[in-house]
DNA sequence: AGCACGCCGACT
DNA sequence: GTCGGCGTGCTC
């Protein structure tokens, strides 16, 4: 019983005349192994779950108390905890969550409590609002100001000094007047919620049978009331969001809080909108561009339960929830769920794990699921549930490849008029037009047409990407970048460096010169003015405010566009000829999903795809719009080739300041790799390097069959070369379904 | 991950 | 003579 690290004050029956000072475990953001012990002062009162403030080194850190034994240390090292935050505890799922997440992703606790804790401030309460209230009573000289303030004051609710002279016009000093004759009172007014809560029957949605049918099913799985995991297979607008709404209903009816995820480009104004449609108020929002003060007030609200319902980006997921009941992640299969530094997660697996352990159900929606969630489905771990038709009066895009060979563009230009001339109908009617394709600047490659130099990266050997707006040179791995000279730095001939292969920029060029008129928009994730500009951007084209609109990737996501009645890709091979092995899946799922940005209006749609394999199993399943057989094939491919989910279970990045340095440290790695039969190391001539957040890494592969020889291996490797230990990260990845 | 301590180059 | 670069090492 004393052994367990439930501590708190004295209760009188203590016997004790020199009673043992308390030690509790507490885990710090710090990538150390095992919690750090503190003492608990006199007179406080702590327990598992409990945020507290505590000294480490030189600061004030904030902790989350923890479960078990303390470790012994040494007495003089020993410090207090300064503070219990008056905050509610950590749920006991929670700290289970994240001490199975650290043992998962073999990171340090402290490192996954360190983003529980990500919140600066907001672990006290919010302080309360000074507010007036009128208590009754007719001034002395009722004045025509003083008549304004009794008419906005007089229902005897609370108001803040200017907020109150603001709405009836006048100076606060007429509020100062009035209070001085004694008719108004000082309250406090508690902070306000972040959202209004969401009332379950504000606009019940009329669903197909198909949907109706689906819902019914979620909803089953909510009352369930323990683990299970749906997955929503539905084209693009066959509703999956209104489906999956009406198990977010029963949940909150339930009383019980929401999670959605999505990823972050994907929470746009117009899935609030949606929301707020169906619920009548906004969810709360968590994404990293969000301001400081709505993050704590959001992080607060969330501890206290007064939030029900939350719809975030992959961080979410270390809310400090309540009574969590149910998650939905919505587009499951978007790589933008991985989390690829500090600790590396994917935060559709770790969903799948934190209902598991909070006993509810997870959703997974997505109109082309990983091949994971389809092979948990196929095996009975995950219930799939199919949505068949597009909805209401959003039809299908007509699709078609234009055969490259057949249909050439004219030299030196990229667009082949079987686009093109669509393109023109299209703006003629007063509809949008959409090319997309996946290559920011203007030329992937540089060269000199007299001595045939390519312009290559000094520190990372990619070619360097011209970006001809602003006049730069850049690495596209690394961020190295130089003016664009005006003489080959090689043969030194003025004027004849040469673009090979098309950009965004470039392909807007081309749109340009082919309709003049027309209003271009060019988006990418380079684009000046950040995330928020983009966003702008996006809510112009949804008004109409553009003809064509030229994109990278982040075009396909979120965002519908109610005029867009054609979308073409120009390189729909691109991404399909590099090594990795997802390269099928994740074309198929990028074209699928771009192609779905038209016809969201019922309008006549098309999509083209200009491609030089027209025969390629990817165009065949886009164009047939029957993705089973395509899946079928990606399914026996991986069992085939011991991919995840069937075999490869994590690949380790190690990393460097530069490249010669990451490439030692794999050199390193590879050495101290202990030698066994079931595993083994890729090693840095066969991984690609990258540039991630100011250092370069390699993605090394380890093949095997179980977690616990990859732990095993990882712990002995890390024993034999600690030099490495820290440019070592591992990134496991596979469903960890198998391991609940 | 922070942050301090600590030892070598250009400046008020 | 000091300010400041970031290398190393520690935090209950």
């Amino acid at each position: 019983m004393m052994q367990d690290s439930f501590f708190s004050p004295d209760q009188g029956q203590d016997q004790a005349p020199h009673k043992q000072a308390k030690i509790v475990p507490v885990l710090v953001p710090l990538p150390s192994e095992r919690p750090y012990s503190y003492l608990v002062p006199d007179g406080m009162s702590v327990q598992p779950g409990s945020v507290v403030r505590v000294p480490l080194g030189p600061r004030l850190v904030p902790g989350i108390v923890v479960d078990g034994e303390v470790d012994k240390v040494d007495p003089k090292k020993l410090k207090s905890i300064a503070e219990v935050f008056d905050c509610p505890l950590i749920h006991p799922d929670i700290i289970k969550f994240m001490l199975w997440a650290a043992d998962y992703t073999l990171s340090p606790p402290g490192m996954v409590a360190r983003m529980i804790l990500r919140v600066p401030t907001a672990f006290d309460p919010e302080p309360p609002i000074a507010g007036l209230r009128y208590t009754g009573g007719e001034p002395e000289r009722l004045t025509s100001p003083r008549a304004r303030v009794l008419e906005h004051a007089g229902n005897g609710l609370a108001w803040t000094r200017t907020g109150l002279a603001h709405v009836a016009g006048v100076s606060a000093t007429v509020i100062d007047g009035l209070k001085a004759q004694g008719l108004f009172e000082d309250v406090f007014i508690p902070a306000p919620p972040v959202v209004a809560p969401p009332d379950t029957n504000f606009a019940r949605a009329s669903l197909s049978e198909d949907q109706r049918d689906a819902a019914d099913r979620l909803v089953e799985a909510v009352d369930a009331k323990r683990f299970s995991v749906s997955l929503i297979d539905g084209v693009t607008g066959s509703g999956k969001t209104e489906v999956y709404f009406e198990a977010v209903a029963r949940a909150l009816e339930q009383g019980r809080q929401v999670l959605i995820l999505l990823p972050e480009i994907a929470l746009t104004q117009q899935f609030l909108d949606r929301f707020h449609d169906r619920f009548g108020s906004k969810p709360a929002e968590w994404h990293s561009d969000l301001a400081p003060r709505s993050r704590e007030r959001v992080w607060r609200q969330v501890a206290e339960g007064t939030v029900k319902i939350v719809a975030g980006a992959r961080s979410a997921l270390f809310l400090p929830f309540q009574d969590l009941g149910l998650i939905v992640v919505d587009e499951e299969h978007d790589p933008a769920y991985k989390q690829e530094d500090r600790v590396f997660y994917n935060a559709r697996d770790m969903a799948v794990v934190r209902g598991h352990i909070g006993g509810f159900p997870v959703v997974l929606a997505s109109a082309t699921p990983s091949i994971e969630s389809q092979v948990n489905a196929d095996q009975g771990r995950y219930t799939r549930i199919k949505l068949y038709s597009r909805y209401a009066d959003a039809a299908l895009p007509t699709l078609k490849t234009i055969d490259m060979r057949r249909s050439p563009p004219p030299p030196g230009r990229f667009l082949s008029p079987a686009l093109t001339e669509v393109m023109g109908k299209t703006i003629e009617r007063g509809e949008q037009a959409l090319l997309f394709l996946n290559r920011r600047g203007y030329a992937p490659l540089t060269l000199c047409r007299v001595c045939g130099h390519r312009f290559q990266c000094p520190s990372c050997s990619s070619w360097l990407v011209e970006h001809r707006f602003r006049g730069q040179l850049m690495c596209h791995q690394c961020g190295y970048h130089e003016p664009v000279p005006e003489a080959c730095p090689e043969c030194g001939t003025l004027d004849h460096l040469v673009a090979c292969g098309p950009g965004v920029e470039r392909i807007a060029e081309e749109a340009e010169a082919l309709f003049p008129k027309a209003r271009i928009i060019v988006l990418s994730s380079d684009m000046a003015g950040g995330v928020k500009r983009l966003r702008l951007e996006l809510e112009a084209i949804s008004k109409g405010e553009a003809d064509i609109v030229i994109g990278t990737q982040l075009v396909a996501k979120g965002h519908n566009f109610p005029n867009m009645t054609l979308v073409g890709v120009v390189d729909a091979d691109l991404g399909l000829a590099n090594g990795d092995p997802r390269a099928a899946e994740r074309t198929f799922q990028l074209l699928n999903q771009v192609t779905g940005r038209a016809g969201r209006t019922g309008k006549k749609s098309l999509g083209l795809l200009q491609t030089y394999q027209p025969d390629h199993p990817v165009m065949q399943a886009i164009i047939s719009g029957d993705a089973d057989a395509f899946y079928e094939r990606e399914i026996e491919d991986r069992e085939r080739n011991s991919l995840p989910p069937f075999g490869r279970l994590a690949s380790l990045i190690i990393s460097g300041e530069n490249r010669v340095e990451a490439e030692n440290h794999a050199r390193a790695l590879r050495r101290a790799a202990p030698h066994s039969s079931e595993l083994s190391v890729m090693g840095p001539a066969e991984a690609p390097l990258a540039f991630v957040r100011g250092r370069y890494r390699y993605r090394l592969l380890i093949h095997g069959s179980k977690r616990a020889d990859i732990q095993a291996y990882m712990r002995a490797l890390l024993e034999r070369a600690p030099k490495i230990k820290g440019n070592l990260r591992v990134q496991v990845d596979i469903d960890p379904q198998s391991f609940l």
